[in-house]
DNA sequence: TTTGTTATGTTATAATATAACATTATGACT
DNA sequence: AGTCATAATGTTATATTATAACATAACAAA
């Protein structure tokens, strides 16, 4: 479910504690899988055990946390393993980084490729995506005014989100 | 020399190589130590010292690049100290920390407190602040239709400057 | 000059990420 | 099927960024 306001921002709600997250997570992978078999992108057994990991909630997860995961069901993995399918999920725009925290998410978008915008709860760690086209603007704009090329963003909100207030 | 765009953005034009950068550094300084001077916070020899290296250059630095500096002029150093000192520059809105490159660059605002906005060139690594109104409002806007309370915010915006275009 | 506070020094280690090279799986082509 | 090139994963080691914990030194107020 997704709003637009005023200024011309979709994003969605934070996920509610309610919503079925199970089929969440079935969605996402289905998503994923079309999308990669559509671009002839292997997803692969390994990719696809740690996209679940990341989407298994709507937190921020370090890649270190998934590896420990991975350790605790008993496979016996090192950083790369984790970092290389981190990287092809990245390529793929089935998750983004998020640089102030070292950590990654599921995209909410994946149809179409966009640069993340996140507002990040800091007390409970759930985060949300923004897609505002007025930012995109004002980036343009000043990019524009600045003769520079613009090849990648970060914008990430941290606060506290509504439900911890 | 800043200017104003349409999207209401405030922003520096990229650094010339043609500019007085010793004078820059002077002015930073005085700066600095005239805001310190009025908060009662003390701008030691040591803090002086990192914040002119920050400062001495337009290209984000890296905190071990500033202890490899000291080390190399002979004084003895670890890492705590350097963070230390960015740590008081950061509280004192001096520099700024640009998340996705683990790197500091000084404050072209320091007088008024602001969240950074920083355009990066990945080629030269040179960088400029901008303040946006209009991102704020939207980021606001979002914020507000998010019931979210915002405490800071990463912005930055990665490609090629015109000069290296 | 004592005393509490702030700043710095010192040692060790945590947390995040990548380099380099070996091995295995996959898919295209014979 | 068998060969081959490529892509994916495994493995070991190490680089990079940042902090914890505790000791000492500098400072400033009483
Ligand atoms: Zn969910
Ligand atoms: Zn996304
Ligand atoms: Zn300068
Ligand atoms: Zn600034």
């Amino acid at each position: 479910m997704s709003f637009t306001d005023a200024e011309n921002t979709t994003f969605d709600a934070f996920p509610k504690p309610t919503h079925d997250h199970s089929q969440c997570v079935k969605d996402a992978l289905a998503k994923a899988l079309a999308i990669c078999q559509g671009r002839g992108a292997r997803f692969t057994e390994l990719r696809k055990q740690v996209f679940e990991l990341v989407c298994a909630s709507h937190k921020p997860i370090g890649a270190y946390d998934i590896l420990d995961t991975f350790q605790k069901r008993g496979r016996k993995t090192a950083p790369p393993t984790i970092y290389r399918a981190l990287d092809f999920l990245l390529e793929q725009g089935l998750i983004h980084r998020i640089a102030s925290l070292n950590a990654y998410i599921g995209c909410d978008f994946p149809q179409e490729p966009h640069r993340g915008q996140f507002v990040i709860c800091k007390l409970c760690g759930e985060a949300t995506e923004l897609v505002s086209h007025t930012i995109e603007k004002c980036i343009a704009s000043a990019a524009e005014k600045l003769d520079f090329q613009v090849q990648s963003r970060v914008i990430e909100i941290l606060g506290i989100c509504s439900a911890c207030q």
